[in-house]
DNA sequence: TCACGACATGCGCATGTGGTCATACGATCG
DNA sequence: CGATCGTATGACCACATGCGCATGTCGTGA
């Protein structure tokens, strides 16, 4: 992809990805699951937000394909869908890295 | 990163990176700059866009550090910051391809 | 200094998004 | 069947975001 002109299609698909990247709930949901599926009530426990927006925004990282979801009872488990995510947020923070170290030189 | 618990700062930040990439417009600027620097007005003749969008979204891209300027004269060039950002489209690129694979099996 | 070209920005509108509250759905158990 | 727990959803508000128009700013050259 972007080797040529990507058609608008395919921008847009990316695009949608990125902005269900583009919470830090959302995110810290991800982070969440990192340690393996968890119950919507766990996630709950385990970030600050509310149920509600625990289930809103595993909706919307359902919709985006980043997590799968499996129904046990009356309880619903989350998993990370495909481990690239992190992959994504790795190099993401080493550019983050990066840029810093370049500000801390150039403020020397 | 997300090997331990992030804080919510750093969740943020990568936050507002992903989200500025949450947009086939800025998309189709960062794979118009895949060429090399590119002033404001070829961007707009290569894309789309009316110049107001274009000089907004590379606003927004450089808030974010994935472009940098340069001014000569009258022109402003604007050129990729990081190559890393194609690394992250080409992943979001894979996991696309995957899913689209296993739809396909999936039908079958 | 003035005019012009390149780029940026303020404004208004329409739309999208997140947060919260209340409520509905769905499964389980007595 | 009714009660209860876990999860999802509808309604509403506040706020952010993208777009286009008009205008402002900055650098250049006459």
């Amino acid at each position: 992809m972007f080797q040529a002109a990507p058609s608008p299609e395919l921008l847009t698909l990316v695009a949608e990805r990125f902005r269900a990247l583009g919470e830090p709930a959302r995110l810290a949901l991800l982070s969440a699951l990192r340690g393996g599926e968890r119950t919507v009530g766990q996630l709950v426990a385990l970030t600050d937000l509310g149920q509600t927006n625990v289930s809103r925004h595993l909706h919307v990282l359902y919709a985006a394909g980043l997590v799968a979801r499996r129904r046990d009872g009356p309880y619903v488990h989350y998993a990370i869908a495909d481990d690239r995510v992190f992959r994504l947020c790795d190099i993401m923070c080493d550019q983050l890295a990066a840029e810093t170290r370049e500000r801390e030189t150039a403020l020397r």
